[in-house]
DNA sequence: ACAAAGATCCGT
DNA sequence: CGGATCTTTGTA
């Protein structure tokens, strides 16, 4: 399949992260070594507006990249145990991003990103050109659950906001 | 400078 | 249910 392109990252991310279901993951991990992974769950982060959503405190210097066009990547270490992988979504000065919350084989967005070797290195990745990383389509199109976002219970009324998405079963 | 909190996971 | 472990951010 096709390495997706700039119009599938310029959705917001609340039109993207349900779409990404179902899509494949891709990570090249040496010049012979290239595997995918369907990705199975996902959450929308909506901009400054969104208390959740790290942009929620301004522009500084981890959330740069989400001012960025969608196609970028932003990681961030989280508990200082865990990198978290998110795909920027919007048009330039709309941070949002989609965090992948868990692949066919990997439930959790620590585990997953252990299992890839995805660290701060991949912070800016381009989806759009990167020869390590990228996504790819599929004709799938599959149903999908939704339910509200993990491990925000202070983000106020956005906390309650459906913006999980996930693949049943 | 310093303190606090965090989009998680694991072991008890 | 608590600990790990450290970057980012707010406050001074």
């Amino acid at each position: 399949m096709m390495r997706l392109g700039p119009d599938f990252f310029q959705q917001s991310a609340l039109d993207m992260a349900p779409q990404l279901l179902g899509k494949q993951l891709v990570r090249r991990f040496d010049p012979k070594t290239i595997r995918s992974y369907m990705i199975t769950e996902t959450e929308a982060y909506m901009g400054e507006e969104d208390l959740a959503c790290h942009a929620s405190k301004g522009r500084t210097t981890r959330t740069e990249i989400m001012y960025a066009r969608g196609g970028f990547v932003y990681v961030y270490l989280i508990y200082g145990v865990y990198w978290m992988l998110n795909v920027v979504s919007g048009g330039n000065e709309q941070p949002q991003a989609v965090l992948i919350r868990g692949l066919e084989t990997i439930n959790g967005p620590g585990r997953l990103t252990k299992q890839l070797l995805i660290d701060q290195t991949f912070y800016g990745e381009d989806l759009l050109s990167s020869p390590r990383i990228w996504i790819e389509d599929s004709e799938l199109k599959p149903e999908f659950l939704r339910t509200p976002r993990i491990g925000i219970d202070y983000a106020g009324k956005w906390k309650d906001r459906p913006w999980r998405f996930l693949l049943p079963g």
